[in-house]
DNA sequence: CGCCAGATTGAGTGACCTCAAAATCGGTGG
DNA sequence: CCACCGATTTTGAGGTCACTCAATCTGGCG
C-alpha cells in the first residue's frame, strides 16, 4: 500500500512541550471563545477556579501534541486554529478520525492511554487541563459533566455518519459530503469553504488517496458543482446538486 | 449498487410496540445484569426509583425497535440478546455502526431524533426509559451521568477504531479484526467465537459485500487461521497470525 | 530565478464488486 | 428418517472504481 501519506513535513513529529503558565484568576473572564466551549457552563463567580487550572499552550503547524498510545495525562480545549485527529497502522496507513477547531474539547478517554493522535494544521492555541484537576472540576460542577456528555454524544453521531461515509459511499459522494461538512463547520456561513488541510489530510479523512481526491475535485469543477479558489478555499456553485450527491440519492 | 442487503426477512421492518409494564419496586434488585450495566451506579436503597421508571420489553428477531430519524423518545438498556445498530442511504446501502449485547445502553442523542436504527438479531429483552424520566434520574444521581459519559467515551474509541478499519484496512484485515473483536466481546472467553449475525450483517458492518466476507472466511479456512463451525460459530486456530493480520502488520 | 512540497494529470493494474449458478443449512411435514 | 423448500452461503467469471506508479504542473519562498 502507498506510503505517500507518511511523508510528512516532519518524518517523526516530536511532541511539543511548550510549557505555558497557569493563568491569573481573571483570565477566563475575558476569553473570547468561552461562550462556545465547555467552559461556558461555569459561572463568572466560579471561573477563577477554571483559570487557575488552565494552562495556555501554543502549537506550531505540523506539530503533534497528542501521541496515540501515550499516557493520557491532559484534556485540551482549542481556543484558536485547527487540528487533525488520527489513528495509524504500523505500516504508516493513516485514518484521520476528525478535525477539531476553535471551541472543541479533546482528550476524553476512559483508558489511561490516548486512543488517537492530534496534530496542529495551522498555528493552534489551546488550554490544557490535567486529568486530576479536571476530575475535581467535574466533581464540583455537575453541569460540566453534563456538557461533556452532550459533546461526546454529538461526536458519536458524527462518527456514525463517518462510518456510513467510509463503508458505503463512493469517492464522489465522500468528497461532496466533506465539502458540505466543512461549510457547516465554518464560522462564516458563506459558500466559500475554507480547507486549511492538505489533499493528503482530506484523503486520510475520507479513506481515499490524494490522487482520487484531486481527480474528484477536478471532476466537480468541470461539472460546475464547485469553483476551486486560491489559498485552500472552494466555492460551492451548485449547492443542491452537491447535497443530492452527498446524500447518496444519485449515482 | 447491490440491494442484496435490503432484502431483509421483513421488507419493511415495522416498529414493535410491545407495551410491557412498569415494574414493581423490587424488580431491579433481582436483575441479573444490573452489575454489568449503567444501573449498577444506583444503590439498593434507591433502586426502587429505577424500577418504577423501567418498562421491560421483548423484541422478536428481525424486528426493529429504533427507527433512524424518528423522534427520540426513549433510552434502552439491553438485558438479553443482541441487536444491530445501523444507518442507511436512500438507495438501500446500509452501514451497521455497531452491535450491542447484554448490558449495553442505547439511545444517547442530543438531537430529538435518533441518528441510527436498531434491530434485534435474536430475541431481545430490554428495559425502556422515557427521556423525561431518565433526565430526572440523571438530575438526582450524578453518578449515572458520569457512567454514561464513560460509556459514551468507550463507544467513541470503538468508533475511531472502526473508522480506521473502514477507511484503511483490507478485506482480510477487516474480517480478522472482526473475529477478534467478537471474541473479546463474548462472555465465554473460549476460542469458539459466536457469530449470531448473518453474512449480510457482517458485510454491512465491515463495509464489504457478503461475497467478499464469505470468500475471505474461506481463505482463512484454507490458510488454517480458523475453522468454520456449525451454527454461526468460528473457532480461531492461529490466534497470533490472526492478530498480526488484524493489526495491519502483514499484507 | 530556482527550488521544493504539494497538487494535478495520465496510463495501467488490482482488489473488491456485480452478476450468476451451485451448494448448504434449517425447518417442516410425510 | 428422509424428502422437500426457501433462505443463506459458497463458489465462479468477469467488470469496474479506486489505487499505484510516474510525469508534469503550480505556487510559495529564499
Amino acid at each position: 500500500m502507498s506510503d505517500q501519506t507518511t511523508c510528512r513535513r516532519d518524518a517523526r513529529p516530536r511532541r511539543l512541550i511548550l510549557a505555558g503558565a497557569h493563568r491569573q484568576p481573571g483570565y477566563c473572564l475575558t476569553c473570547g471563545i468561552r461562550a462556545q466551549s465547555v467552559c461556558s457552563v461555569i459561572d463568572d463567580d466560579d471561573i477563577a477556579r477554571l483559570a487557575e487550572t488552565a494552562v495556555e499552550t501554543l502549537v506550531l503547524p505540523g506539530r503533534s501534541f497528542i501521541e496515540e498510545g501515550a499516557a493520557a495525562t491532559d484534556f485540551y480545549n482549542i481556543t484558536s486554529g485547527s487540528v487533525k485527529l488520527f489513528k495509524a497502522l504500523p505500516d504508516g496507513r493513516r485514518q484521520i478520525t476528525g478535525f477539531a477547531t476553535t471551541g472543541h474539547f479533546l482528550g476524553l478517554a476512559v483508558s489511561d492511554q490516548y486512543a488517537f493522535g492530534a496534530e496542529a494544521i495551522d498555528t493552534v492555541r489551546l488550554c490544557r487541563f490535567s486529568r486530576p484537576r479536571m476530575r475535581q472540576l467535574m466533581d464540583d460542577f455537575p453541569r460540566l459533566e453534563r456538557r461533556l456528555l452532550a459533546e461526546a454524544s454529538n461526536e458519536l453521531v458524527a462518527a456514525q455518519n463517518q462510518m456510513l461515509l467510509l463503508g458505503r459511499k463512493t469517492a464522489r459522494e465522500r468528497v461532496a459530503s466533506f465539502l458540505l461538512e466543512r461549510m457547516r463547520e465554518a464560522q462564516d456561513p458563506a459558500e466559500d469553504v475554507p480547507l486549511p488541510m492538505t489533499r493528503s489530510d482530506m484523503a486520510d479523512y475520507l479513506g481515499l488517496t490524494i490522487e482520487t481526491v484531486s481527480r474528484t475535485l477536478s471532476w466537480m469543477r468541470t461539472e460546475r458543482l464547485v469553483a476551486i479558489g486560491k489559498g485552500h478555499t472552494v466555492r460551492i456553485i451548485a449547492m443542491e446538486r452537491l447535497q443530492t450527491l452527498a446524500a447518496g440519492d444519485a449515482a
